[in-house]
DNA sequence: AATGCTCCAGCTGAGC
DNA sequence: GCTCAGCTGGAGCATT
C-alpha cells in the first residue's frame, strides 16, 4: 500500500517541473525582448546583435562547417558562372588552396607564372569588355591546367576579370573526368559544441 | 433565388482550389527530395547546393542588408573584443572605409603612416606574445585618432596583431563623445525582390 | 570627455545582458529535455505532457479562438461533404446553436420536431445504405428551413445518418441567398493572454 | 575524353532542376496568397478554411495519434485537477471506456450504479458549491473503485460535477500501485499517410 | 545514437 | 501606429 499513486505523484512531479521551466523561460525571453528593445531605442542595429550573440554560442565546428558550406557553395557557383561578377571568397580560397592538386600536373613553381602574362594589372580608365573577361576566363582555365593553385589569380580585386578568372580555374578542377572533385564534397560534420568558457579573444 | 447557394459555390471553389495547389506544391518537394537524394549519392555537398539555390532567389537588397549585418557584427565584436583573432571581415571593411570620417582629425596623408612605424612584417620564426598584441591593439586605436583608415591595417592577413588592430580602431570609432557612430547603426531596409531574369552573371 | 565611450558601456552592457539571458535560456531548455526524457523512460506520453503544459499557459482567448476555428472549419467541412462520417464536434454545434437564426422560419416549437418522423433510433442489427444517407441529409436540410436548431439532429451519435443530417442541415444554412451566413464568418481576435495565477481547475 | 566534366555537367542539371522546382514553388504560394485573399475579402475565415486544407491531407493515423494526445493529455489533467471544470473530451472517454479495466473489481452489471445513489440530475435553480463538488469527485473515484466505467458518469453536460467526477474516477485509475496505467501510456505510432483519393465521406 | 522531417513560434515586412 | 500574414530558424519527434 505504500506504492499507492505512485504514478500520479510522479505525474504531479513531472508537469509542475515543466510548468516551473517554462514559465522561466517565458519570463526569460520578456527579458530578451526588453534589452533588445533598449538597444534599438539607443540606435544599435538588433539584427547584428542578434548575430553576435548568436556566434557567441557558437561552436567552433559548427563555424568550421558554415565556412565549408559557404566555400563549397562558392565554387558551384564558379562552375556555374553564377558568381555574377563576385570572385571566390577568402573561404573557398583557403579551402581550394589547402586541398586541390586540380591535376595530372608537374609540380611546378609559382615564378612560371610570368611565362605566360607579365602582370594584368587595372589600369584607372581601362575598359573591360565582354571579350576580355573570356579570355580571362580561358587564362584561368589555362593555368589551372598548368597547376597554378588558385591564389593565383593573377587579377587585382576590384577586377571582374578576377572572378572570370577564378571561374576559369573552377572549372577546370573537374577536367580530368568521372568523378565528383574532393573539393566538391563534404568533409565531416560538426559535432554540437559546449558553450565558450571565455569568448572574448586574446588580446590580453 | 437565382443567387442561391452562391456561398456555398464559392466556399467550395475556393477549397478545391486551395486544396489543389497545395497537393501541386507538396508534389514539388517530393521532387526537391528526390533530386536532393540524387545529387548526395553522386558525392555533392547538399547544404552547398541548397545556398546556391537560396543565394538565386536573393535579391541585391537582401544581398546587402546581409552584407550590412555582418559588418556592424564585427564591429559590434572588434568592440567587445570578441573577434577571437579573427580579423575583420571584407564586408565590415569597405564599409568601415566608406562611412566613417570617425574623428575630428584633419585630412592626413596615408603615407603619414610610416612616421609611426616603418613597416611591421610578420617574420618567419617570429612569436607574438600578449604584449604585441597589447600593443598593436593600442596602435589601432591611435592610428584611428590621427585619422588613418580601417584599410591601412599594417599588419598582413595571418598575423594575429592585424585583428587587434582592427579592435583598436574600431575602439577609437566611439571615442569622441556620446552618440553611437554612425557605422553602428543599421542603415535601411531592403526591399522584397523580384525573381532573378537570368542570375547566370556575365562572363559573356 | 566624462561621456566618452559611452556607447561602448553600453554596447558592451546590452550584450552581456542578451548572452547571459540566452545562457540561462540554454541551460532551461537542457532541464526540459532531462525532465522528458525521464518522463519517457517512466511509461508517460511526453506529446501528451507536452500538450498539457502548453495549454497550462494558453489564455481564455486563446482557447476561445481556437475553438471558433474548429467550429467553422466543421461547418465548412459540412458544407463540403468532407465530414467523412464524423458529425459536427461539439464546438461547432454550441456555436451554430447560439448565434444562427437560420432562416426566415418563424418562431417554432422543438415539439413539433416529432410532427415529421417519430424518432429515428439506431436499431442494433440495423444497417445503413447509401439511400439512408441521403435520406438523412435530405430531412436535416428540411429540418433547417422548418427552423430546427442544429441540436436537434434526431439521430444518436454513432448513426452514421447524423453526420448526413447535420449535413444536410448545415448546407441550408446558405440556402436564403447571397451573403456568406454569419456562422461562417470569423468573429474576433484573441488577444495574447498572461500567464495563469493558478489553473489548477476548482474542485476544491 | 568522353567522360569528361561529366560532373559539371551533372552539377549544371541538379542545379537547374532545384532551382526550377524551387521557381514553381513559389509561384504556387503567390497562388494561395492570392486564393486566401479571395477568400478574406467574401468574408470568409481564413484560418479554419486552412484546417479544412491541413485535415484533408492528413492520414487516418495521423488523425488517430493526434486524438490519442488530446485523450491522454485529458486524463492527465484530470489527474492533476487540471480540467478546471471541463469534463473529459470525446475521445478520452471513448479510449478510457476501451481499454480499461481499471481495477481488481469483479465483472459488475452498470445497473448497480443505482444503488449508490438515484439520478443526480441538476435543476434549473440549484447552486454547486465547493462541497458538491469534493463529493462528486468521491464518487467518482467511488465509482472506479466499484467496476463502473467512464462512460457511467452519473452527471450530465454542463454540470460542473460532471469533471469533478470525471476526474475522481480518472485517480482511481492508478490507485492500485506501481506501475503507470495503460491509458496513460502511448499506443504505438502513426505513419506518414498518403493523399487521400477521395475525401469527400459518403453521404452518396 | 545519429539523421532527417515536420511542426511551431518568434520575427519581419506589409497593409489599414 | 498597430495589426496581420508570411517566413525563417529551431526544436521535437520519428526513424535507421
Amino acid at each position: 500500500m505504500g506504492n499507492e499513486n505512485d504514478s500520479q505523484v510522479m505525474l504531479r512531479s513531472i508537469t509542475d517541473r515543466l510548468i516551473n521551466v517554462e514559465r522561466q523561460i517565458r519570463d526569460l525571453k520578456e527579458d530578451q525582448k526588453d534589452i533588445r528593445a533598449e538597444a534599438k531605442s539607443h540606435g544599435f542595429d538588433v539584427s547584428a546583435l542578434n548575430k553576435v550573440v548568436k556566434d557567441y554560442f557558437k561552436s567552433d565546428m559548427q563555424k568550421a562547417r558554415e565556412e565549408e558550406i559557404e566555400a563549397i557553395s562558392d565554387v558551384y557557383k564558379a562552375n556555374l558562372g553564377m558568381l555574377g561578377g563576385t570572385p571566390l571568397g577568402e573561404a573557398a580560397r583557403s579551402r581550394l588552396n589547402a586541398m586541390s592538386k586540380p591535376k595530372h600536373a608537374p609540380a611546378q613553381q609559382p615564378d612560371d607564372a610570368d611565362d605566360t602574362a607579365p602582370a594584368p594589372e587595372l589600369e584607372p580608365e581601362q575598359t573591360i569588355n565582354a571579350e576580355d573577361i573570356h579570355a580571362a576566363k580561358q587564362r584561368g582555365r589555362d593555368d589551372a591546367l598548368a597547376g597554378k593553385k588558385i591564389l593565383d589569380n593573377p587579377y587585382v580585386s576590384g577586377d571582374p576579370r578576377r572572378a572570370a578568372w577564378d571561374a576559369g580555374w573552377c572549372e577546370s578542377m573537374d577536367s580530368d573526368g568521372m568523378d565528383i572533385p574532393d573539393a566538391w564534397k563534404p568533409k565531416k560534420k560538426p559535432k554540437k559544441g559546449d558553450e565558450p568558457e571565455d569568448g572574448k579573444g586574446g588580446e590580453g
